[in-house]
DNA sequence: ACATTTTTTTAGTCAAATCTAATATTTTTT
DNA sequence: AAAAAATATTAGATTTGACTAAAAAAATGT
């Protein structure tokens, strides 16, 4: 296994989500402003990460993960995302409160530790924010997706994809302030027309007709 | 509250641990060995730590921590032994294995964190090698000494003081390789003469007679 | 008391990771 | 297609923590 510094982590961690996310090319400027970074030391960083094997690099041309590359970036994910699970499983924090505590623990080395603390926390498929956890060799659960029209009252649950892609769609959720990411709650459903009240990321209250609430996919929280 | 490098903490910890033991005057190259540095190396750290007030310092004469190191001491402390803890009860760890890892996870900074990890753990008052953990105010509990010689069979714990200073004894003592900090074990009591037969350190047996094991005193590590 | 040994400090390098300022390349606009 | 804007890279500086080699101070032995 190739030893990296934990700055050298954080990029390489950042690197993946912007891959993954975007299909376009990212760019210096994406991962600087990602890694609270200037674009010059980025350039620097992935001319090194390009050396050690785990990214491939082509001046102006972005980058793109090697598979060793994505091997490691997993294993640094699923430590991260085991102690939120801890963090908030067993030491009862709140879900927003985990990042900073998890992104530091995330660094520490040690095969024995997080191979113990899986199995101490049940070897969880999910964290909190419901993001799948990596095994040790990489592989994860996707999250089933189901429709904002199914779920129950009181169930909360992250959007991750429409099915409808039409502009006009698209336009509508931007207006009301829906989007990829955002947190919603079910607060009630209308019998008579199948249409919803919900609530967006723990703050604004919104009704939607059954016609949305059928093209929002979302992945449902654990309830516990 | 002051906040330190990963690398400073390490400093101030083992200046604590060697100013608590010796009497003497610590000097650049005890602090060296102990954390794999040069003395030159810690000059320069030594200079650095005084200008934040941590240590005082004077070239030549050594140095001596000021209250406020002595506090942030106790907490760096309480931090790893709060981690050794959990890594024994929680995740299984044998207590030799403990160190390397409580010595990464105790520089995470968060109070948040070790408020309840502490709770957690039902607010332990030693570590799983016996040294107490100080409370986040810096106050912690002596673990009561024992006479080795009122040890039971099976028992075990870690030589702390002798009662008996004189040449002879340490000299004795120094002889069949029995030091300050040793780990002894309890194989058996002879009733004739109160003598024992002891293990130290895992590996060696020994006899010792009443004479001696009345004049060392012993911390009894917890049962479990 | 002075020579030797040990300990401590200084001076000068080095590597990692960052930054600013300047330059180079690509993309977008007109 | 040239000018303007955006983006990326290099060059050079800085900070942190370490190192080696050499000088300075203190401790020790005879």
């Amino acid at each position: 296994m190739i030893s990296l510094s934990p700055s050298e982590e954080n990029y390489l961690k950042v690197i993946f989500r912007l891959t993954q996310n975007e299909a376009l090319p990212i760019g210096t400027n994406d991962i600087a402003n990602a890694i609270h970074t200037k674009p010059a030391s980025v350039s620097d960083m992935i001319r090194k990460l390009a050396v050690k094997g785990i990214l491939d690099y082509k001046k102006y041309h972005g980058v793109h993960l090697t598979e060793k590359g994505r091997k490691t970036a997993l294993q640094v994910l699923r430590r991260g995302r085991l102690w939120e699970v801890f963090l908030v499983e067993k030491l009862h924090f709140q879900w927003d409160q985990v990042h900073e505590v998890a992104g530091q623990l995330e660094h520490v080395r040690s095969p024995l530790l997080f191979r113990r603390l899986d199995e101490y926390l049940g070897f969880p498929k999910f964290d909190p924010h419901g993001d799948p956890i990596p095994d040790e060799s990489g592989e994860w659960q996707e999250k089933p997706k189901s429709k904002l029209q199914d779920m129950k009252i009181a169930e909360r649950g992250k959007i991750v994809t429409v099915s409808d892609s039409s502009a006009a769609f698209l336009r509508y959720l931007d207006k009301v302030g829906v989007y990829i990411g955002a947190k919603v709650e079910i607060l009630d459903k209308v019998e008579f027309d199948g249409s919803l009240e919900i609530r967006v990321d723990e703050s604004r209250k919104l009704f939607v007709s059954k016609e949305v609430s059928s093209n929002i996919l979302v992945q449902l929280f654990d309830v516990k």
